[in-house]
DNA sequence: GTCTATAGATCGATAGAC
DNA sequence: GTCTATCGATCTATAGAC
């Protein structure tokens, strides 16, 4: 019945979703809260009364973003939970899709933007949406036996899940991606950190 | 003889040194040109004597960053041309120990702080710099067959190149890595991009 | 809740004396 | 070649009318 505090949700909502384009493509430093309450139809000013500041939009920003990609990874590893290599070819394909260039920018943006106690908390649910869900996968797999024991290489499941998030956050390639070139590089991606570049006979002979 | 050409060219040196260790460690836009001056015991205006702005002293710590690069991967490979995975595992060493927060940010900010000639040129240096030493050793392993056929995976050298470049800028770690660790770090990286993480007999079953 | 107006700070860059 | 002084632009954030 209350409209005004409707009004106000969708002001916010909007607010923050044309804030998690324009930092995600350009970054933090790169975009004025001015271009951002210009693209909303509002004036700047205007910004400071849904938000205390920059940097707190910012890390609601961050909050929904994380917040969806937790959703969408926990749907896709529960999806393929019996097939290791189709559930990491999965995940990345889908973070390849959904971050054009997306996740160095943001690991930029909190290292240099967010005080102490803010890129703490942001950790906190960054691990919950990337390294956890990913981590998962790969404590299912030495479990089972398809993985190598960490003892071998060192590599845990945690450690892994960085090995796979650093192929994915790649600069090599432009951005956006389109998607059969998104599709042959997460074959790549989970092909090499599966079976590695080495010739098979290769390393038998060790 | 010329005394006052000497001292210019020292003083040039100086900016550019600490420059560079400035925008490496804080990002391009962090780093303001006062703070520069500050550090070399000058005051900002002076800067412009030597430095037409801010991105042409930019592009000069950026050049000297790549030439060093270059020259310390090019005496690397030379030296252990004859055995692939202990040259990959130096080169990965090498790059982990001497670009603390560095090679992340640098792209970062090469893409959003240059224009477009800009970073061609600077593509162009980074490519003689990082990716066409590293290319060469994986060309050599395909050559004596110690590393897959391209067709197999669709990883050429240059695209393992990028692989292995990716896994190193990772932002998982602390920076500075102690040496204990980012040798740990480096062995880590190179099994897993040569053997895989997959239990030896897995990929046969495939 | 949104506006206009503007404060307050910082930055890159220039002018001109020495 | 280095300095002092300062301009002009841009940005975040606040004050106060409506």
């Amino acid at each position: 019945m209350n409209h005004q505090l409707e009004h106000d949700r969708k002001t916010r909502q909007k607010i923050v979703k044309v804030a998690r384009d324009l930092f995600m493509e350009l970054g933090y430093r790169a975009v004025s809260t001015r271009r951002i309450a210009d693209v909303c139809g509002i004036t700047q000013p205007t910004l400071y009364h849904h938000f205390k500041n920059k940097k707190e939009l910012y890390m609601e920003v961050l909050k929904s973003e994380l917040l969806d990609m937790q959703t969408a990874l926990d749907r896709i590893i529960k999806r393929f939970e019996n097939h290791l290599e189709e559930c990491l070819f999965q995940v990345t394909y889908y973070i390849l899709i959904n971050k054009p260039a997306g996740i160095g920018q943001m690991f930029h943006d909190i290292e240099k933007e967010l005080g102490k106690e803010q890129q703490e908390e942001i950790k906190k649910r960054w691990i919950e949406a990337y390294q956890a869900p990913i981590a998962s996968i790969f404590e299912k797999g030495i479990r089972e036996g398809k993985l190598r024991n960490p003892a071998e290489f060192g590599s845990d499941p945690v450690l892994s899940s960085y090995l796979l998030l650093n192929l994915i956050s790649s600069r090599n390639t432009d951005h956006p991606v389109p998607e059969p070139v998104a599709k042959a590089q997460a074959r790549l991606y989970t092909n090499v950190l599966l079976y590695g570049l080495a010739s098979p006979d290769e390393e038998t002979k060790k």
